[in-house]
DNA sequence: AGTGAAAAACAATGGCG
DNA sequence: CGCCATTGTTTTTCACT
Protein backbone atom coordinates (compact mmCIF):
# COMPACT_ATOMS: atom_id res chain seq x y z
CA UNK A 1 0.00 0.00 0.00
CA UNK A 2 1.52 3.47 -1.02
CA UNK A 3 0.89 6.09 2.03
CA UNK A 4 -1.06 9.05 0.50
CA UNK A 5 -1.50 12.56 2.80
CA UNK A 6 -3.97 14.87 2.31
CA UNK A 7 -1.99 16.93 0.45
CA UNK A 8 -1.46 14.12 -2.46
CA UNK A 9 -5.17 13.49 -2.31
CA UNK A 10 -5.43 17.37 -3.83
CA UNK A 11 -2.95 16.82 -6.02
CA UNK A 12 -4.44 13.87 -7.42
CA UNK A 13 -7.77 15.92 -7.25
CA UNK A 14 -6.72 18.78 -9.01
CA UNK A 15 -5.06 16.89 -11.69
CA UNK A 16 -7.69 14.30 -12.43
CA UNK A 17 -10.31 17.10 -13.29
CA UNK A 18 -7.31 19.09 -15.16
CA UNK A 19 -3.91 17.92 -15.99
CA UNK A 20 -3.02 20.96 -17.73
CA UNK A 21 -2.69 22.58 -14.29
CA UNK A 22 0.81 24.08 -14.15
CA UNK A 23 2.94 23.45 -10.91
CA UNK A 24 2.74 26.59 -10.49
CA UNK A 25 -1.27 26.64 -10.34
CA UNK A 26 -2.05 23.44 -8.36
CA UNK A 27 0.19 25.01 -5.77
CA UNK A 28 -1.64 28.25 -5.42
CA UNK A 29 -4.64 25.60 -5.63
CA UNK A 30 -3.94 23.72 -2.46
CA UNK A 31 -1.07 26.06 -0.61
CA UNK A 32 1.79 24.55 -1.24
CA UNK A 33 5.05 25.02 -2.92
CA UNK A 34 5.34 24.29 -6.35
CA UNK A 35 8.63 22.13 -6.48
CA UNK A 36 6.79 19.87 -3.71
CA UNK A 37 3.99 19.41 -6.30
CA UNK A 38 7.26 18.36 -8.69
CA UNK A 39 8.41 16.04 -6.49
CA UNK A 40 5.16 14.62 -5.25
CA UNK A 41 3.72 14.16 -9.01
CA UNK A 42 6.37 12.24 -10.08
CA UNK A 43 6.26 9.84 -7.01
CA UNK A 44 2.57 9.95 -7.66
CA UNK A 45 3.51 8.73 -11.22
CA UNK A 46 6.28 6.49 -10.46
CA UNK A 47 4.27 4.59 -7.39
CA UNK A 48 1.40 4.11 -10.48
CA UNK A 49 -1.13 6.05 -8.51
CA UNK A 50 -1.17 8.16 -11.54
CA UNK A 51 -1.69 5.86 -14.39
CA UNK A 52 -1.16 7.75 -17.64
CA UNK A 53 -2.11 11.61 -18.84
CA UNK A 54 -4.94 11.53 -21.51
CA UNK A 55 -7.07 13.91 -23.26
CA UNK A 56 -10.78 13.59 -23.17
CA UNK A 57 -12.70 13.80 -26.33
CA UNK A 58 -15.76 14.79 -27.38
CA UNK A 59 -17.98 11.51 -28.80
CA UNK A 60 -20.22 14.07 -30.75
CA UNK A 61 -17.83 16.64 -32.45
CA UNK A 62 -16.00 13.04 -33.85
CA UNK A 63 -19.17 12.02 -35.00
CA UNK A 64 -19.40 8.96 -32.11
CA UNK A 65 -23.45 9.65 -31.57
CA UNK A 66 -24.15 6.13 -30.35
CA UNK A 67 -23.52 4.82 -26.78
CA UNK A 68 -24.99 1.38 -26.15
CA UNK A 69 -24.23 -1.10 -22.91
CA UNK A 70 -24.12 -4.63 -23.95
CA UNK A 71 -24.53 -7.26 -21.94
CA UNK A 72 -23.44 -11.06 -23.15
CA UNK A 73 -24.25 -14.36 -21.65
CA UNK A 74 -21.77 -17.19 -22.86
CA UNK A 75 -22.69 -20.54 -23.79
CA UNK A 76 -20.54 -23.46 -23.52
CA UNK A 77 -17.95 -22.45 -21.30
CA UNK A 78 -14.84 -24.13 -22.60
CA UNK A 79 -11.74 -22.08 -21.46
CA UNK A 80 -10.38 -21.67 -25.12
CA UNK A 81 -13.58 -20.22 -26.48
CA UNK A 82 -14.00 -17.94 -23.19
CA UNK A 83 -10.52 -16.92 -24.29
CA UNK A 84 -10.97 -15.97 -27.71
CA UNK A 85 -13.88 -13.75 -27.09
CA UNK A 86 -12.08 -11.87 -24.23
CA UNK A 87 -8.84 -11.20 -26.43
CA UNK A 88 -11.75 -10.13 -29.03
CA UNK A 89 -13.34 -7.28 -27.14
CA UNK A 90 -10.04 -6.44 -25.39
CA UNK A 91 -9.15 -5.88 -29.43
CA UNK A 92 -11.97 -4.02 -30.14
CA UNK A 93 -11.88 -0.60 -30.55
CA UNK A 94 -15.31 0.46 -30.04
CA UNK A 95 -15.14 -1.47 -27.10
CA UNK A 96 -14.54 1.34 -24.50
CA UNK A 97 -15.06 -1.14 -21.55
CA UNK A 98 -15.87 -4.68 -20.76
CA UNK A 99 -16.38 -6.19 -17.44
CA UNK A 100 -17.40 -9.84 -15.91
CA UNK A 101 -20.24 -9.31 -13.71
CA UNK A 102 -21.88 -11.06 -11.21
CA UNK A 103 -25.66 -11.76 -11.72
CA UNK A 104 -27.03 -13.58 -15.15
CA UNK A 105 -24.81 -11.69 -17.52
CA UNK A 106 -21.41 -12.62 -18.11
CA UNK A 107 -20.01 -9.47 -19.66
CA UNK A 108 -20.65 -6.02 -19.87
CA UNK A 109 -19.14 -4.06 -22.68
CA UNK A 110 -19.53 -0.29 -22.85
CA UNK A 111 -19.64 0.40 -26.63
CA UNK A 112 -19.19 3.62 -28.55
CA UNK A 113 -20.02 4.21 -32.36
CA UNK A 114 -20.57 6.25 -35.10
CA UNK A 115 -24.76 5.37 -35.59
CA UNK A 116 -26.65 2.47 -35.22
CA UNK A 117 -25.66 0.79 -37.97
CA UNK A 118 -22.09 0.17 -36.80
CA UNK A 119 -23.71 -0.93 -33.67
CA UNK A 120 -25.77 -3.24 -35.54
CA UNK A 121 -22.68 -4.62 -37.88
CA UNK A 122 -20.41 -5.23 -34.38
CA UNK A 123 -23.70 -7.37 -32.48
CA UNK A 124 -24.30 -9.67 -35.63
CA UNK A 125 -21.09 -9.81 -37.16
CA UNK A 126 -18.79 -9.52 -33.98
CA UNK A 127 -20.18 -10.29 -31.06
CA UNK A 128 -22.69 -13.08 -32.50
CA UNK A 129 -20.78 -15.63 -34.53
CA UNK A 130 -18.16 -15.61 -31.50
CA UNK A 131 -18.68 -19.59 -30.72
CA UNK A 132 -18.84 -18.78 -26.92
CA UNK A 133 -21.40 -16.10 -27.22
CA UNK A 134 -24.61 -17.70 -26.29
CA UNK A 135 -27.03 -14.45 -25.65
CA UNK A 136 -25.97 -10.98 -26.35
CA UNK A 137 -28.67 -8.17 -25.11
CA UNK A 138 -28.28 -4.42 -26.22
CA UNK A 139 -28.97 -1.11 -24.43
CA UNK A 140 -28.61 2.11 -26.07
CA UNK A 141 -27.60 5.29 -24.07
CA UNK A 142 -30.30 7.70 -24.51
CA UNK A 143 -29.09 10.59 -22.02
CA UNK A 144 -25.84 10.70 -20.79
CA UNK A 145 -26.21 12.77 -17.40
CA UNK A 146 -22.74 12.23 -16.46
CA UNK A 147 -19.73 10.28 -17.56
CA UNK A 148 -16.29 11.72 -16.34
CA UNK A 149 -15.20 8.26 -14.74
CA UNK A 150 -13.54 10.78 -11.61
CA UNK A 151 -12.95 8.32 -8.55
CA UNK A 152 -13.81 9.50 -5.69
CA UNK A 153 -10.93 10.66 -3.21
CA UNK A 154 -12.96 12.62 -0.15
CA UNK A 155 -13.39 9.27 1.31
CA UNK A 156 -9.84 8.42 1.61
CA UNK A 157 -8.40 10.89 4.13
CA UNK B 1 -19.94 20.19 -37.81
CA UNK B 2 -15.95 20.70 -37.00
CA UNK B 3 -13.71 19.93 -40.11
CA UNK B 4 -11.33 17.29 -38.93
CA UNK B 5 -8.21 16.08 -41.39
CA UNK B 6 -6.07 12.83 -40.81
CA UNK B 7 -3.58 14.88 -38.73
CA UNK B 8 -5.80 16.03 -36.28
CA UNK B 9 -7.10 12.28 -36.02
CA UNK B 10 -3.46 11.46 -35.66
CA UNK B 11 -3.16 14.32 -33.11
CA UNK B 12 -6.61 13.44 -30.97
CA UNK B 13 -5.14 9.53 -30.94
CA UNK B 14 -1.85 10.36 -29.62
CA UNK B 15 -3.18 12.83 -26.95
CA UNK B 16 -6.39 10.68 -26.18
CA UNK B 17 -3.30 7.48 -25.36
CA UNK B 18 -0.94 10.24 -23.45
CA UNK B 19 -1.41 13.66 -23.10
CA UNK B 20 2.35 14.04 -21.37
CA UNK B 21 3.58 13.91 -24.70
CA UNK B 22 5.29 16.85 -25.98
CA UNK B 23 3.84 18.61 -29.17
CA UNK B 24 7.91 17.26 -30.57
CA UNK B 25 6.83 13.77 -29.61
CA UNK B 26 3.71 14.12 -31.45
CA UNK B 27 5.51 15.69 -34.36
CA UNK B 28 7.83 13.11 -34.65
CA UNK B 29 5.44 10.28 -33.99
CA UNK B 30 3.02 12.27 -37.10
CA UNK B 31 5.12 13.92 -39.44
CA UNK B 32 4.33 17.34 -38.71
CA UNK B 33 6.47 20.10 -37.10
CA UNK B 34 5.84 20.83 -33.48
CA UNK B 35 4.35 24.53 -34.06
CA UNK B 36 1.65 22.88 -36.76
CA UNK B 37 0.75 20.41 -33.43
CA UNK B 38 1.04 23.34 -31.25
CA UNK B 39 -1.20 25.45 -33.13
CA UNK B 40 -4.01 22.11 -34.13
CA UNK B 41 -3.87 21.58 -30.67
CA UNK B 42 -4.90 24.41 -29.71
CA UNK B 43 -7.61 24.58 -32.20
CA UNK B 44 -9.02 21.34 -31.29
CA UNK B 45 -8.91 22.56 -27.64
CA UNK B 46 -11.31 25.65 -28.66
CA UNK B 47 -13.40 23.85 -30.69
CA UNK B 48 -13.93 21.58 -27.83
CA UNK B 49 -13.29 18.69 -29.65
CA UNK B 50 -10.16 17.99 -26.53
CA UNK B 51 -12.54 18.63 -23.76
CA UNK B 52 -9.69 18.65 -20.91
CA UNK B 53 -6.59 16.91 -19.79
CA UNK B 54 -7.23 14.44 -17.05
CA UNK B 55 -5.06 12.06 -15.03
CA UNK B 56 -6.08 8.27 -15.12
CA UNK B 57 -5.68 7.44 -11.69
CA UNK B 58 -4.81 3.63 -10.50
CA UNK B 59 -8.80 2.82 -8.37
CA UNK B 60 -6.59 0.00 -6.62
CA UNK B 61 -4.09 2.47 -5.39
CA UNK B 62 -6.37 4.76 -4.02
CA UNK B 63 -8.18 1.55 -1.76
CA UNK B 64 -11.07 1.54 -4.11
CA UNK B 65 -11.87 -1.82 -4.81
CA UNK B 66 -15.42 -2.04 -6.00
CA UNK B 67 -16.82 -1.37 -9.38
CA UNK B 68 -20.39 -1.66 -9.71
CA UNK B 69 -23.02 -1.34 -12.28
CA UNK B 70 -26.32 -0.58 -10.61
CA UNK B 71 -29.28 -0.38 -12.72
CA UNK B 72 -32.34 1.45 -11.43
CA UNK B 73 -35.92 1.79 -12.30
CA UNK B 74 -38.24 4.32 -11.32
CA UNK B 75 -41.91 4.25 -10.06
CA UNK B 76 -43.95 7.40 -10.01
CA UNK B 77 -42.83 9.29 -12.64
CA UNK B 78 -43.48 12.21 -11.56
CA UNK B 79 -41.50 14.98 -13.38
CA UNK B 80 -40.27 16.35 -9.75
CA UNK B 81 -39.20 13.10 -8.04
CA UNK B 82 -37.31 12.41 -11.71
CA UNK B 83 -35.86 15.64 -11.38
CA UNK B 84 -34.57 15.18 -7.57
CA UNK B 85 -33.17 12.02 -8.65
CA UNK B 86 -31.03 12.79 -11.46
CA UNK B 87 -29.31 15.97 -9.50
CA UNK B 88 -28.29 13.69 -6.59
CA UNK B 89 -26.64 10.65 -9.13
CA UNK B 90 -25.22 13.89 -10.89
CA UNK B 91 -23.69 14.98 -7.55
CA UNK B 92 -22.60 12.01 -5.88
CA UNK B 93 -18.77 11.56 -6.30
CA UNK B 94 -19.20 7.78 -6.55
CA UNK B 95 -21.25 7.96 -9.70
CA UNK B 96 -18.24 7.38 -12.61
CA UNK B 97 -20.94 7.39 -15.29
CA UNK B 98 -25.09 7.69 -15.22
CA UNK B 99 -27.18 7.40 -18.45
CA UNK B 100 -30.78 6.59 -19.22
CA UNK B 101 -31.15 3.24 -20.98
CA UNK B 102 -33.56 2.23 -23.55
CA UNK B 103 -35.12 -1.09 -22.20
CA UNK B 104 -36.34 -2.39 -18.66
CA UNK B 105 -34.08 -0.38 -16.68
CA UNK B 106 -34.15 3.20 -16.63
CA UNK B 107 -30.82 4.14 -15.38
CA UNK B 108 -27.69 2.88 -15.75
CA UNK B 109 -25.02 3.96 -12.86
CA UNK B 110 -21.38 3.26 -12.81
CA UNK B 111 -20.26 3.41 -9.11
CA UNK B 112 -16.94 2.80 -7.56
CA UNK B 113 -16.37 2.55 -4.07
CA UNK B 114 -13.81 1.40 -1.22
CA UNK B 115 -16.12 -1.84 -0.27
CA UNK B 116 -19.09 -3.57 -0.92
CA UNK B 117 -20.00 -2.07 2.77
CA UNK B 118 -19.53 1.39 0.86
CA UNK B 119 -21.78 -0.14 -1.89
CA UNK B 120 -24.72 -1.10 0.37
CA UNK B 121 -24.35 2.65 2.68
CA UNK B 122 -25.22 4.09 -1.24
CA UNK B 123 -27.63 1.58 -2.54
CA UNK B 124 -29.97 1.67 0.91
CA UNK B 125 -29.41 5.24 2.20
CA UNK B 126 -28.54 7.25 -0.88
CA UNK B 127 -30.54 5.68 -4.17
CA UNK B 128 -33.39 3.87 -2.28
CA UNK B 129 -34.96 6.43 0.02
CA UNK B 130 -35.40 8.27 -3.15
CA UNK B 131 -39.08 9.12 -3.84
CA UNK B 132 -38.67 8.42 -7.73
CA UNK B 133 -36.60 4.86 -7.32
CA UNK B 134 -38.83 2.17 -7.82
CA UNK B 135 -36.31 -0.75 -7.81
CA UNK B 136 -32.43 -1.00 -8.22
CA UNK B 137 -30.39 -3.81 -9.19
CA UNK B 138 -26.69 -4.21 -8.81
CA UNK B 139 -24.04 -5.98 -10.17
CA UNK B 140 -20.36 -6.36 -8.93
CA UNK B 141 -17.87 -6.58 -11.36
CA UNK B 142 -15.40 -9.07 -11.07
CA UNK B 143 -12.86 -8.10 -13.45
CA UNK B 144 -12.06 -5.93 -15.60
CA UNK B 145 -11.33 -6.32 -19.10
CA UNK B 146 -10.78 -2.81 -20.30
CA UNK B 147 -11.56 0.24 -18.75
CA UNK B 148 -9.81 2.63 -21.62
CA UNK B 149 -12.42 4.39 -22.49
CA UNK B 150 -10.25 5.48 -25.51
CA UNK B 151 -12.72 6.72 -28.93
CA UNK B 152 -12.59 4.74 -32.06
CA UNK B 153 -10.43 7.47 -34.27
CA UNK B 154 -9.94 4.74 -37.12
CA UNK B 155 -13.68 4.86 -38.28
CA UNK B 156 -13.64 8.51 -39.19
CA UNK B 157 -11.45 9.30 -41.63
C1' DA C 1 -0.79 24.39 -45.32
C1' DG C 2 3.38 24.30 -43.85
C1' DT C 3 8.63 25.15 -41.76
C1' DG C 4 12.23 26.84 -38.67
C1' DA C 5 14.19 29.83 -35.30
C1' DA C 6 13.68 33.09 -31.48
C1' DA C 7 11.33 34.38 -27.21
C1' DA C 8 8.64 33.33 -23.21
C1' DA C 9 6.96 30.00 -19.92
C1' DC C 10 7.64 25.96 -17.38
C1' DA C 11 9.49 21.72 -15.05
C1' DA C 12 12.89 19.68 -12.49
C1' DT C 13 17.05 19.84 -9.26
C1' DG C 14 19.94 21.06 -5.72
C1' DG C 15 21.22 23.84 -1.70
C1' DC C 16 19.79 26.01 2.37
C1' DG C 17 16.90 27.32 6.29
C1' DC D 1 8.53 21.39 3.71
C1' DG D 2 9.40 26.45 1.92
C1' DC D 3 12.27 29.28 -0.71
C1' DC D 4 15.42 30.51 -4.23
C1' DA D 5 18.38 29.97 -8.18
C1' DT D 6 19.79 27.26 -12.14
C1' DT D 7 19.41 24.44 -16.04
C1' DG D 8 17.21 22.22 -19.69
C1' DT D 9 12.68 21.58 -22.09
C1' DT D 10 8.71 22.93 -24.11
C1' DT D 11 5.28 25.97 -25.88
C1' DT D 12 4.17 29.64 -28.56
C1' DT D 13 4.80 33.37 -31.76
C1' DC D 14 6.69 35.42 -35.82
C1' DA D 15 8.79 35.79 -40.29
C1' DC D 16 8.82 33.37 -44.38
C1' DT D 17 7.38 29.89 -47.87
Amino acid sequence: MIALDGFDMKILGALQENAALTNQEVSERIGLSASQISRRRQKLENDGVIRRYRAALDPEALGLTVTAFVGVTLGAHSRENARKFRNMVTAMPEVQEAHTLTGDVDYLLKIVVRDLKALSRIINDELLPQEAVQNVRSSIAMETLKDDNFLPLGDNL
